[in-house]
DNA sequence: TAAAAACGTTGATCCAGATCAACGTTTTTT
DNA sequence: AAAAAACGTTGATCTGGATCAACGTTTTTA
């Protein structure tokens, strides 16, 4: 499992993790599973954790007034799941993760990070390359958003993230993307044509 | 006009400027004026500079096949204006930035950066900070983008940032919040009576 | 293995916000 | 000072995508 954490943080960063570092996260990541359906957060915690996804799949989301799902970001293998904010700052976390499928996580907790990992060189350094990569993302998603219909937002998805469509329901994808179920399966269907 | 930036990083980062960093930073940035309706940067260039504004008013956008102005972000005073991926990877930016008032800029070139500042710790400091924070706008814009009502999205910019509505004229409000002018001047009417 | 969820599709209808167009006012340019 | 932009408003109309509803299929649960 660890070695799955090790390989993601050598490719994101530039200098190799040292045996030491490597013990080091060993000894302080452990391994959580969730059940399906179980959660990671939920809207009003203070999120304390930081969870590398080894295995599985599972969504961020709110819910409004009426109950509605709006699902925020999707997360599989070898990404990462949490809300930074809360993580970071401290406060209540608007958002609730779950599994959707079974999943194998690593997980960091708040306390461990600030005492024994924030210093480390190879930490900030991911932290770093991480955030910027975050905002990055998330301006094309706000200017996409903002400016492409249903069916770009579904063609744009299908280019940078094919995976999701087959790890997710139309249903949740659809969520993700800002629109219906309705929507996205007329959608498909008038796509598959061409 | 150092000043301004002088505090702005000061109010940022954790410790304060020595004089030797303030001398640095002095030496380095260096003033650009812009005259309302000039470039910053431009699609397809590659952006080599990042930009303090000390005085004026920009707007940040994309124009689509019909010549349509999609707004992303606005700047004022103390904020900084850039494409950061576009600095940071070398990548060709999508985006047009432009002012809206006549504008004083301080300015670093990407050389200057890079071989000058890069390694010093109130600069990486700085840097990440401001990259997590963008990061959680971002977060919330797009939640906001892909979940409120027209009427919600500018209640919401009236909390968060109500200067807007003084610097800048109600279609680049309208268009920074991902609705017509039309749409605004209606929503504003109608809450007008509440 | 039967019942119940979850999922995907299709049709009918609705509506928030876009589009199109015209016009008055204010600001900028010459 | 006149002409031209830029700006904001209002009305009429249109439409992309939401909502509501029903139904068949697949998966999960008891």
């Amino acid at each position: 499992m660890i070695n799955n954490l090790i390989g993601h943080i050598n490719s994101t960063i530039n200098n190799k993790l040292t045996e030491d570092d490597i013990r080091l996260i060993s000894e302080i990541f452990h391994a959580k599973k969730l059940r399906k359906h179980q959660y990671l957060i939920q809207s009003g915690d203070v999120c304390k954790i930081a969870a590398f996804v080894v295995k599985g799949a599972l969504k961020k989301y709110t819910i409004d007034a009426t109950g509605k799902e709006n699902i925020l970001e999707l997360y599989i293998e070898n990404w990462w799941a949490g809300d930074k904010e809360s993580f970071m700052i401290g406060t209540p976390t608007p958002y609730y993760i779950d599994a959707y499928e079974d999943s194998e996580l690593l997980v960091i907790s708040k306390d461990d990070f600030t005492n024994k990992l924030s210093n480390l060189s190879f930490i900030t350094e991911l932290n770093n390359v991480l955030t910027e990569r975050q905002s990055f993302q998330l301006m094309k998603r706000l200017h996409s958003s903002q400016t492409l219909t249903a069916e770009q937002k579904y063609e744009q998805l299908q280019d940078t993230y094919p995976e999701f469509f087959q790890r997710f329901p139309q249903h949740i994808i659809a969520s993700y993307l800002g629109m219906t179920k309705e929507t996205l399966s007329r959608i498909r269907k008038a796509t598959a044509k061409k």
